[in-house]
DNA sequence: CCCGGTCTTGACGCGATCTTGGCGCCCGTT
DNA sequence: AACGGGCGCCAAGATCGCGTCAAGACCGGG
């Protein structure tokens, strides 16, 4: 999932970039000043920064040269000035675009879109490995030693949520709408046969699960 | 020095900007329509094109959608409609930046540099062989042994984007949407039949892919 | 204007996958 | 001891996804 940290000082238009981005499954952090913001991408490292100008204590401008001075991360820097001085500063001193607002909300995830595609993102992979096995969930790749493990669709949709929980309880009602979305059928054993044949290709012993285990009348565990 | 292309049907507007992008050292080169402008492409690749929407024989729209075909040379839209749907659509037909007129020559030329600035940092040629096969993608060249091998243009884009994830899974709509864009048909057998020509012609055995195998429900993987 | 190459679209068959219903076991409750 | 909920398991049938083919649309060049 696409990280993207807004930094603006009006909270209204922090909230209303957070759900925007948000609906459109970006995961969203925002900052009201720059200080915080240089630490937010210090601590986090962002995808995309929206960064507006109008700062209380540093300014944009500042706060972009900051940045760039110690990393790559895509910015977009927001403005509600048109003067075309401050998009030739920004750009200049290392904005990956510039966007004045008003703005529409369509325009703004075209340009983040654009932005973080450039910058070539890629997300680190989710990897569990215990003993021989190594499960790949973003490669969906499955390999016991030498030995690939083939898994149909629904069963890396299952062992992905498991995993992204890893440790934890999942329920079944959970994981019933996270593979078979919201419409699913209460009444029906589909996690009783795919659990089943999840565990008989990655279980050591089947009839024995280690890994995946059932926490009856609740849901399903992976433990790693 | 950085070559820049000229697309606009105004006379006066070529004329001012390569007066203001020569004095900056610029080498530009000028094309009044959009045929000339693929010509100029496809001959002298140009490192940054600034591509007006307003031409009088093919929409700027589609002269982008058809650069995009071929290559990914950086694209500046410049356009005098400032409707947000123009810079959607542009960005995401794979515009790198987009500026309204009336705009400073200032600001074009901040997001020139800009936009060049992004392109440098260039990526090495991507080179795969295998037994025989040798596929330079950056070239788009194909040669088995001492024979060349003809690949069309969309057969290009989906090697391509399979070679630049060599080893990992590539998801359909991800496949989808780097080659016919982000409106893509869901139900489609695009895939399965560029798929098809490809492996009959990269593949020993087309019936029994090693290079590009697929992973029913989910995508395909080149291995290499 | 025709022609060759390319892309799209629909249809079909086959194998993999999913669904569905039923059965038996375990276990806690009555 | 009987009962029932909850689960694992199985196997048959339905469905899905893919490769394949072929016909038509489209496009650029001669």
């Amino acid at each position: 999932m696409t990280f993207v940290l807004v930094v603006d000082d009006d909270p209204a238009m922090r909230r209303t970039l957070s759900i925007n981005l948000r609906a459109r499954d970006y995961d969203v952090e925002t900052a009201g000043d720059g200080r915080s913001a240089l630490q937010i991408v210090d601590e986090r490292m962002p995808d995309v920064v929206l960064l507006d100008l109008g700062l209380p204590d540093l300014d944009g401008i500042a706060v972009l040269t900051q940045l760039r001075s110690f990393t790559q991360v895509p910015v977009i820097v927001v403005s509600a000035r048109t003067e075309s001085d401050d998009k030739v500063e920004a750009l200049d001193l290392g904005a990956d675009d510039f966007i004045t607002k008003p703005f529409s909300i369509e325009e703004l995830l075209a340009r983040v879109r654009a932005t973080s595609r450039r910058a070539g993102r890629e997300e680190p992979d989710l990897v569990v490995e215990v003993d021989g096995l190594r499960l790949d969930v973003t490669d969906s790749r499955a390999t016991r030693g030498e030995d690939e493990i083939h898994l149909t669709p629904i069963e890396w949709r299952i062992v992905e949520v498991l995993a992204r929980h890893r440790g934890r309880l999942v329920r079944q009602a959970d994981l019933l709408t996270a593979v078979w979305g919201p419409a699913y059928d209460t009444q029906t054993n589909y996690l009783r046969v795919h659990m089943a044949s999840i565990r008989r290709k990655l279980e050591e012993d089947a009839a024995n699960p280690v890994l995946f285990v059932t926490e009856p009348g609740m849901g399903y565990r992976f433990l790693a």
